[in-house]
DNA sequence: ATAGCCACTTCGAAAAAGCTAGCAACTAGG
DNA sequence: CCTAGTTGCTAGCTTTTTCGAAGTGGCTAT
């Protein structure tokens, strides 16, 4: 490898673990490949994520073009978020790291 | 899928980003997916790691069995650090993640 | 009316990360 | 001998991030 494909490389990687590297993302965009869901949806499935970083997390996702934010006038009012084709090109990376940890992480 | 499916998926995923979700431990991989390195190689490689973070980030990577530390006697006394079997295995899914980030988070 | 849900927001507390001086073990040069 | 530099940490204090929980407004049900 070339020094300007390993600068380059190490480069996009810092752009994505500046995502992924925040805690609750990575979980947050795994349960999100189940499907689309609202706020609460989303805190109960995770669940030990507080409030406030939730919805930190959700703008940030949403900002970075991996998430969808859909507002639902109701009533009752209502948000739901989706992924992108962007964020659901990260899936099966997410099914990767799961496997991985399945075979090298122990329960 | 089924339910018990998703459920362990789930479980594998939130072992891995307990690890991959905390700040510099996806990019500290990547580095030494290059090669093995000492403690002030890898700092610099970083670079704006703390030190302190530095030396828990490694200490933790070894204990969770992804990184080998090696203690050359010298003199002058010097440490290794390089990646496992088990880390090595990641090695694959980061590039897919630095490709994932070339084409959808902008630089 | 109360009580509950939702999707946030706010604010102070706790945890994580950062900063940097310091240590011991060394090397190099004056 | 000294100083100055390197390495691989550690300690203690500071700053940033995350947390926890109360709160808001908009709704529904009893």
């Amino acid at each position: 490898m070339a020094d300007e494909d390993c600068v380059r490389g190490d480069a996009a990687l810092t752009r994505a673990f500046a995502i992924l590297g925040t805690r609750w993302t990575g979980l947050l965009l795994g349960q999100l490949g189940h499907g689309a869901a609202g706020y609460r949806e989303l805190s109960r499935a995770i669940g030990k994520v507080s409030d406030s970083v939730l919805s930190e997390r959700l703008t940030t996702l949403a900002e970075a073009g991996l998430v969808k934010r859909t507002v639902l006038e109701g009533p009752p009012v209502a948000v739901t978020y989706e992924l992108t084709d962007a964020g659901r090109a990260l899936i099966p990376v997410l099914g990767q790291i799961s496997d991985w940890a399945e075979e090298h992480l122990p329960a």
